[in-house]
DNA sequence: CTGTGTGCAAACACTTTGCAGGTGT
DNA sequence: ACACCTGCAAAGTGTTTGCACACAG
């Protein structure tokens, strides 16, 4: 997922406009979870709202970004990793993130793995997200 | 968390009021994370959705509720359990939630810990949730 | 009596939809 | 040429705020 802007979009059957490449660009640069209000602060030309919140959609469609839980208002995106497209057809996002509660960012452990998880009878799991609020390295060192 | 409402609401100082009993007698009677719409269909009596809304924040300020995680538009929440309120003043909702992707019914996995997550260096761990989507017991028995 | 809860109206925030015109391939 | 993307307007949904009155303690 360290590619280009326009290689991603090629590899995901997209077609090249300025907003996709642009949003892409702004996630392929930033370590965060980014919400929508995010994305227009940051993407560079402005695009209308309404392109933004399909070109997530879009993305998350095709396996590009995931959603990522998160207890205020806004919905957040993040680039799904290589992990994401693993050997079997199904797209699984076994994301841990880590939400800082002094900064407010959220970005994703890639290192840390979701432990095993011992599900009660009947339960058949198909999608786990952990999300983990404290404080982080950046913060606790300025406290 | 097996009293009755007027019981419950007298532990938080709270006030009795109608709206906060029949809000959290549907709690009490239901083992799902609820939203704001969940509860106004499911409350007896009618009452201002403003009204609502402020008896959630009221008793999510309290500890009597927390928020669950959710990838849809509306917050949901669901009543602590006994370890919410553990030896230590901090109140931790290290929670593990089902949602069924079929039933589309969220609820608490009470039983399941959360296993030991090892963090990188520098991250200070406050808060876990833990959301796993797939198909609940129920729903795998019927299809 | 006093502080707090409630209802109503209004505003705010986030997201989706319909349609006409423009653009990538 | 065609399908698809974009911008604009509008609407839908979820949530908060201000104020006057009502009610619990």
């Amino acid at each position: 997922m360290s590619n280009s802007a326009p290689v991603t979009l090629k590899d995901f059957n997209l077609r090249q406009t300025d907003c996709r490449q642009e949003v892409l660009d702004v996630f392929l640069s930033e370590p965060h979870a980014l919400a929508h209000a995010d994305l227009e602060k940051r993407v560079p030309e402005h695009f209308d709202r309404v392109t933004i919140y399909r070109t997530l959609k879009t993305f998350v469609d095709k396996g590009l970004l995931h959603k990522v839980l998160d207890d205020e208002g806004a919905m957040k995106y993040a680039l799904c990793r290589e992990t994401c497209h693993a050997a079997d057809h199904q797209h699984h996002h076994d994301h841990v993130h880590f939400k800082c509660s002094v900064c407010g960012l959220t970005n994703c452990l890639d290192d840390v793995r979701i432990p095993a998880l011992h599900l009660p009878n009947g339960y058949q799991r198909q999608e786990v997200n952990l999300l983990v609020q404290g404080v982080c390295p950046v913060c606790s060192q300025a406290a």
